[in-house]
DNA sequence: GCACAAAGCTATTTGCAATAGCTTAAAAGC
DNA sequence: GCTTTTAAGCTATTGCAAATAGCTTTGTGC
């Protein structure tokens, strides 16, 4: 029998494949084996069992969004890079509605997930220091935008919002929202 | 041997009970079983199976949550309703954080939940409504509140506020977002 | 060319949901 | 007050997926 030549990495990448096709409810060791080619079993050779594949699956997330984020915020400050920033969350969420199901739900308490999810974090408080804002009052203001992105986000991704109203123009208007609320210390 | 003279309703009782005290993903139906005093089969004379029970908790879930923030809003207006509201959401998680993980994805979306969940809905419509927000506005503005105050609560609930700053105070500012974002129609 | 580590396999166990089909408790009718 | 019947409960069984044990084979390093 041929190898099949698999890597933890390859098995991530199935399952995400997965994912993506079939939701998140379809990630099953069983699934994931026969689109790799390889009995069940094996797969316990690159992963330890199936919460461990959900947290690597969980860190590719975290890993593809903070690189997003941190492209659309570059070369912007203050209210561009917030509006950046916000809209290049949600078009994950459009490009992988299913992926962003699997976002971990706590990056910052987990220690596993703790160090992706703050280089994610600090994608939003170097976006925030554009202010002027640090310490407590950037966390507060960190806090405030990753629930509205999130709950947009989350509610986006489960099919959530009912009636047919443009999203586009409810993200705006949240976006608006936002940047208008976020503190401004005096530019000096 | 004597009956236990169980209902659909005792059955959701005890899904509730087991979720507060370990979680969601406790919620078996052999842990109904054992915690109602009956063999796991027999649950089947009570509810359909694992997948309506948990409809039938998201939808008690939704009920009390539509109870508490009716009350809240009940007597203010404007602004003093939205943040009235608003508290009564988060008060909801912070009393049971795990229940609010089994509140239904898409609500609007699943023909066995779009009463209950319209019924939630139109609280928020209408304390909106305070504010002379109707149609489209009204719309984008509810998904903004809702996505706001969605977003806290889940990532509250799922303990994933890393830092120990106060998160009263975090909400406080997400609440001043909203109701100053808030479209505001000319006051006749 | 050989030794050994790692990648794969089959077989088995365990836990839970779900179905089938039987038994008996309790309520409704006479 | 006895019978009839409905529905609540049971045991036994099936099916599926994760996980473990232990064997076999492949390929690399010496």
């Amino acid at each position: 029998m041929p190898r099949a030549g698999l890597t933890s990495g390859a098995v991530v990448d199935a399952a995400l494949a997965l994912i993506d096709e079939e939701g998140p409810g379809a990630l099953t060791l069983a699934a994931v084996a026969a689109r790799t080619g390889v009995a069940a079993p094996s797969l316990y050779k690159h992963i330890r069992g199936l919460p461990e594949l959900r947290k690597l699956v969980g860190l590719r997330v975290m890993d593809d969004m903070t690189e997003r984020l941190g492209a659309a915020a570059m070369g912007r400050s203050r209210d561009e890079a917030t509006a950046a920033l916000m809209r290049a969350w949600r078009s994950y969420v459009v490009d992988f509605p299913h992926r962003y199901a699997v976002f971990p739900d706590n990056p910052l308490i987990d220690p596993e997930l703790v160090d992706t999810g703050t280089r994610l974090m600090e994608v939003i408080l170097a976006v925030l220091r554009g202010y002027g804002l640090e310490g407590a009052e950037a966390i507060h203001a960190t806090r405030c935008l990753r629930a509205a992105v999130h709950g947009f986000a989350s509610v986006e991704a489960a099919g959530g919002f009912g009636l047919g109203e443009n999203l586009d123009t409810s993200y705006e208007m949240l976006i608006a929202m936002v940047v208008s609320g976020l503190p401004r210390p005096p530019t000096p």
